[in-house]
DNA sequence: GCGGCCATGTCCGAAAACGGCCAGCGCAAT
DNA sequence: ATTGCGCTGGCCGTTTTCGGACATGGCCGC
């Protein structure tokens, strides 16, 4: 019923999972909220090749040559839950944005917290930019993958787009860019 | 995924649903436990099958034909509640059997109540014979769809079995038959 | 500035409550 | 003595409930 893949990268070895004809599941080797994966998976010819769309462009993603994903997605979670992310996925490639800020785009300024939550099971991770989300204050705060692979991921994302080369998150911007 | 058929009886109209080539429930118009359906169902072709089958043999047993159902069953349950439904499958036809023998017979003799919860769950009426259970000291003590259906259920058997028509469970066996 | 408090949705573990029971009693009526 | 009734307590799997913990941030008092 769901087709896996696995394939290297620079944050390390990511597994990717399709329904379907489209993306369920993009997740690191080592992720806080994975998911048990179903035993004896007959995969389907169309989920075999959306998996290989998507490694195309993540590998496009890392070698810089890509931005944007396009792809079919099927992230499945609680109203609200889909709500976040797809908020999230409005966040343009090298920008960031605070927790609160995101909130507020949801129509839920205070649930902030929850934001955190639903952040942190975001199944569909790099495509589904949940790493350009960080502390009002500038700080990492954390990741499903683990805060090393969050720091990376926002600084391959500057580098690209030709904003310098910052060692680590430390300016954090006065006004994050969200809507 | 599931298929869905009713059918009327002497008890009620019948709900019958199949998955997978096998029969999963099977619900009275009032059921205690029933589970919600899911809705926009494409049905197979070996569902409708095994759905016509499942009717032709509940026809058989209301006419006093047919004592033993012999079908693809699926019910899911947890562990122990699978447990105690295969033990119920033994209990002949016009047979009846205490809560405690039935804990016995799954060799957990002191989880009298737990099998009565386990009997209530159960998803497969008729088929599966939860109505052949009944008290220690020969009371009906319930049923998923009203003991009213369990004392008819009971006393039709009786009655194609041949041993007289009792008007109702009156007289408690001294040794309830059931492994 | 610094510490504390609160809001928000979800998940997870622990704890409590709930049954389609039954045996062991006491007690009263044969 | 014997029978019958009703209460009580213990049994055990499942379900429900409850209380924290979180990828936070604004506000208030000090």
């Amino acid at each position: 019923m769901n087709a896996l893949q696995t394939m290297e990268s620079p944050v390390g070895i990511l597994t990717l999972i399709a329904e379907a004809g489209a993306i369920r599941g993009i997740y690191f080797e080592t992720h806080r909220h994975a998911p048990g994966l179903a035993p004896g998976v007959p995969a389907s010819g169309e989920d075999l090749r959306v998996l290989r769309e998507a490694e195309r462009q993540l590998r496009a993603y890392f070698d810089g040559a890509l931005r944007s994903f396009d792809l079919p997605l099927a992230a499945r979670g609680t109203p609200f839950q889909e709500r976040t992310w797809t908020a999230l996925r409005a966040i343009p490639f090298g920008e960031r944005c605070s927790y609160a800020a995101l909130a507020a785009t949801i129509g839920a300024p205070r649930a902030v917290r929850a934001v955190g939550g639903a952040n942190g099971r975001n199944p569909l991770s790099i495509v589904v930019p949940c790493h350009r989300v960080i502390g009002s204050d500038g700080s990492l705060t954390g990741y499903g993958g683990g805060e090393e692979r969050k720091r990376w991921l926002l600084a391959h994302e500057l580098h690209v787009a030709g904003r310098g080369w910052p060692e680590v998150v430390s300016e954090p911007r006065t006004e994050p860019a969200c809507d």
